[in-house]
RNA sequence: GCCCCGUUAGUCUAGUCCGGUCAAGAAUGCGGCCCUUUCGAGGCCGUGGCACGGGUUCAAAUCCCGUACGGGGCACCA
């Protein structure tokens, strides 16, 4: 049989296997359910350390656990990992929670693992008491080779009696002689279940309980407990942490405590840009950027700052999803999405860059509306004008004698002379009818009444490993004078030049930070 | 060094557990066309990929072994 006749044989059999089925539209992408997730029956949490201002890998796992907790009718608890007195600064739990509310993710409830300090205790104490348990005087350093080479110290035959009495002495000994390690299993290849340090003495008050206390848990003690005690079904968090998981179970088991369900996926970063604390803060201290709300960096208050709105980033988060390859994003995904956000409600205004006089020689002085936005209906804005305007130096460079070109949403001219930084023009009603205009040249223009403006536009901050020295440009013009009753955080287009965020409106001028095109 | 995780178009991602419907995407980028008094938005079309090498199988992106590359862990940080 050829092939012919195979087909129409086929088609005889089952003739419903050859009709094109129809293109369904898919569903807009959208995250995968959750395991094990019981409407109505999910906890997550957001578990900042206040040490710094979150960025957008932050952001992305905030999102993923606001998310999942509203998808499934559920809580989530902002949870401050604050066991660390000598990191956490109070400044930054009142900044982180600021950052959430921008980024619009809610909270039902809000604890600082710092409040729980009395449980530990307990906890620490049955952990002696059970013999799973013990105090170390070894330095640190020494615990350390141990470990590498899968060895106990000495420390691991003191009795609980032994135990109990050196808690109490560790409460008032320096910081560094006495810790707390749990028995975990020094042959593991899992090299944290190698008997880690589950408590420690800190000297440094805390931002919030002070000088009470002077023994702290460390993070993975705290975690274990805390996601058990506050209910805490599902646990999102990125990857650095897979390796804990075997031990904080090994800790719940130990104490009676439940589990929860814990999802890994990778960080991810965005292309030229430095995407964790460690990086972002030597570029502070250097004063390589201005501060952590600098518009070149991805800190949740640079993106806001820059005009990357908090949907943009929900967008951003769901693109990528809990994804355990490590991706790598490019602005423009970015700057795509932001537009798609913020096209229909940013209005529209007219700016020139490096502004040269345009001289229409029969012009009148009158006032003209301006739609604020070509495709919805934003009303009007009111521009008064003469025979003087400015246009800007780049569209000058193309212009020459004889050529007629539109003033956009204005009239047509005809340019009668062109100097370095003059234009001289005259008005016509040439080439204005509805298909000549089609293919005439439109720019931008702007009156003599109208307001300084500077863009500073952010640049990659990183071209591989070099900083970029250039990364952070201003480009001055003019604006159409109602930019300066604009409001601070406002986003706004400037037509054929880009989408800008109003940072700063000042008596003589009007700073805003270019978002992209 | 040891251990864990990953590798699908330029980027991002679904599929991998339970091999065939996958010559694989609704993203983004790039190219073209349409629309538009913005180089924005919108519409349509196109471009382009299963890291490499073996094996198992009638059949492998999917299972097995190995290699390479990337990330992470081995803190009295989180």
């Amino acid at each position: 049989m050829s092939n012919n006749e195979i087909e129409s044989n086929l088609k005889k059999i089952n003739p419903e296997f050859f009709f094109d089925k129809p293109k369904e539209k898919e569903a807009p992408r959208e995250l995968p359910p959750l395991e094990g997730a019981e409407m109505g029956n999910v906890v997550t949490r957001l578990p900042p350390e206040p040490n710094g201002y979150p960025h957008i890998g932050h952001g992305m796992s905030f999102y993923f656990n606001y998310y999942y907790a509203k998808k499934y009718d559920g809580k989530v608890i902002l949870r401050f990992d604050d066991t660390n007195p000598k990191k956490e600064k109070l400044e930054y739990y009142d900044a982180i929670k600021q950052d959430l509310k921008w980024l619009k993710i809610n909270w039902d409830e809000e604890r600082n693992m710092s409040d729980d300090m009395d449980l530990y205790y307990k906890y620490a104490l049955d952990l002696i008491r059970i013999s799973k348990a013990y105090i170390c005087n070894c330095d640190a350093e020494y615990v350390s080779k141990l470990r590498y080479d899968s060895k106990d110290c000495s420390c691991i035959s003191n009795s609980v009696q032994d135990n109990l009495s050196l808690w109490k002495e560790m409460e008032s000994a320096d910081e560094g002689r006495f810790s707390l390690r749990l028995r975990g299993d020094m042959s593991s290849k899992n090299t944290v279940m190698r008997d880690p340090t589950m408590m420690r003495v800190v000297d440094h008050p805390h931002p919030i309980q002070g000088d009470k206390y002077r023994i702290w848990p460390v993070y993975d003690f705290a975690c274990a407990i805390e996601d058990s005690v506050l209910g805490v079904t599902h646990v999102l968090r990125s990857n650095e942490f897979a390796l804990r998981i075997e031990l904080q179970d090994y800790i719940r088991g130990l104490l009676n405590l439940r589990n929860p369900k814990i999802i890994e996926y990778s960080r991810f970063t965005v292309k030229g840009a430095p995407t964790s604390k460690r990086l972002i803060r030597p570029l502070i201290e250097k004063h390589l950027v201005s501060g952590w709300d600098d518009p070149r960096l991805v800190t949740i208050r640079g993106l806001k700052r820059r005009g990357i709105t908090p949907e943009a980033i929900h967008m951003v988060a769901e693109e990528i999803g809990l994804s355990k390859s490590e991706p790598v994003i490019d602005w423009s995904l970015i700057e795509s999405l932001n537009r798609k956000v913020i096209d229909s409600t940013s209005d529209r205004y007219y700016f020139v860059s490096d502004p040269k006089i345009l001289e229409v020689s029969n012009a009148k002085c009158q006032t003209i509306q301006l739609k604020r936005h070509p495709d919805y209906d934003r009303g009007f804005r009111n521009v008064d004008i003469s025979g003087k305007f400015f246009i800007s130096g780049n569209d000058l460079a193309d212009l020459y004698k004889g050529q007629i070109i539109r003033l956009k949403d204005l009239y047509n001219i005809l340019i009668t002379d062109v100097q370095d930084d003059l234009v001289k023009a005259t008005r016509t009603d040439e080439k204005s009818s509805k298909d000549e205009l089609l293919k005439v040249k439109k720019i931008q223009w702007v009156s003599d009444k109208n307001v300084k403006v500077s863009v500073t536009v952010p640049g990659i901050l990183y071209e591989g490993e070099d900083i970029n020295p250039n990364s952070l440009t201003k480009v001055v013009g003019y604006g159409e004078k109602d930019i300066g009753l604009l409001k601070e955080g406002e986003i706004v287009q400037f037509e054929r030049f880009g989408f800008v965020r109003v940072d700063k409106i000042e008596p003589n001028e009007v700073a805003v930070i270019f978002a992209h095109k």
